[in-house]
DNA sequence: GAGTGGTCTAGACCACACT
DNA sequence: GTGTGGTCTAGACCACTCC
């Protein structure tokens, strides 16, 4: 091993598998290499590297598929689409696609408030993103999104509006930044009115209002996401244990 | 081992410590056995049983404390006091003690809808229970709480209101009903009269909602929890990953 | 020092997936 | 069959708590 260590061995393991992840040696979907390859290359037991996988599958970073290998989680795939979103329809059956309506992509001086959470210096800029969810046809959510500009250049309206399938798929592939966890801040409002006219709800409907901070590896915030959300014929669901 | 058995012998031996936790072998609070103990009892190694245990503490069920032994986990416990309560001040700093006020607990015909939740047949009676909570005087969150009359025989108004700490606590030591998981489903809402009245906020004002399912082991509905929350000073947090 | 949970190892065998 | 993750074992040693 040869570093620096007050750890027990499997976390230090962890971290050099969590670096390789962040580096990019094995890409989102890929496998990574066998425990046995894994226990070879840092010379401990199969069950040292077993133990170091499973804090990392537990945290979504890799999914272990018996018989087939260990593979880097991705937002692409499309069983485990929108991960992070927890809206779910009061009527089950009306499962539906959902229709993503990008209102507007624009770069700008990052706001005092965006720039702190998203530790940017003053007047570094910012991608401000404006877009509607819309299932079976009705729009439901309204989400005002926050990126660093310096990590996502050349995102625009366009190949927004081009890209099938949830952002964090698309922030992943072209842009290689992996939404890791996220920490949301969930309160009641009541709509003003040009969100009401987009919603098509009546003003000072009262909305569901999610305040998202996500972040990548080594818990660096790497976005901010304010959603209203109609919560008429949805709920957010959410498991307490 | 002897048990049938088609599952890798440490979910047996999960279901089988789950079945002492929910007879009441050992107490909350209580010390399980040691490892090496449990290992010898179940003719098993100490391996498996670990994974067993370890399980079983990410589901909550039990505490490890190095050095001293695997604990029963509780609700009455000074330190994890409202763990299912997700609601956080936005002054971080003014942290303070919850006060409850019960406003009302009777026994009743349970009505059809929540009769079907908790599973109880047509006629059964139910427990009702209204009550505040109050942060730093005001009054935040308006509970409407239903339990099975049956496994609540004894529970009154002034037992509610004797007792210090949280609901939860109360129903594991009094009527050793365990809440082990919750699900919620939450909407935005409009205050109406009543409402707004015990809450102290203008009629119409955005309220969170927050429709609460309780399991005890063996995932059997025990409660049904409808909320309201006052999200002007306080907002619901919630991690995703 | 004795007892507990926590780490690490090495080896055996099982269950599953591809070919 | 070969290779993968999944289970199970047995034994050694470490870290922490209490006496």
């Amino acid at each position: 091993m040869g570093g620096p260590a007050f750890s027990p061995l499997y976390q230090q393991i962890k971290a050099l598998i969590t670096r390789s992840l962040q580096t990019g040696e094995w890409k989102p979907g890929e496998a990574i290499p066998s425990e046995m390859e894994l226990a070879a290359r840092f010379k401990v037991s199969q069950g040292t590297v077993r133990k170091a996988i499973d804090e990392l599958a537990a945290e979504n970073l890799v999914v272990r598929r018996q018989g087939k290998g260990t593979f880097v989680a991705t937002h692409a795939e499309e069983k485990i689409q929108y991960r992070f979103l927890r809206l779910v329809p009061d009527d089950e059956r009306a499962e539906g696609r959902i229709e993503r309506r990008i209102l507007e992509c624009r770069r700008v001086r990052a706001p005092a408030d965006i720039a702190r959470v998203l530790e940017l210096k003053s007047g570094d800029t910012a991608v401000q993103i404006r877009r509607l969810l819309v299932f079976a046809g009705q729009p439901v959510v309204f989400d005002d999104i926050w990126l660093p500009g310096a990590a996502f250049k050349g995102l625009t309206a366009e190949r927004l509006a081009e890209y099938r399938g949830p952002l964090y798929g698309l922030f992943e592939s072209e842009f290689g930044v992996r939404m890791i966890r996220a920490e949301e801040k969930i309160r009641s409002v009541a709509a003003d009115v040009s969100v009401a006219a987009l919603l098509d709800v009546p003003a000072g409907m009262p909305l569901l209002s999610v305040e998202r901070l996500s972040f990548t590896y080594g818990d660096k915030p790497v976005e901010v996401r304010r959603g209203l959300y109609n919560t008429q014929a949805h709920y957010y669901r959410n498991e307490l244990s």
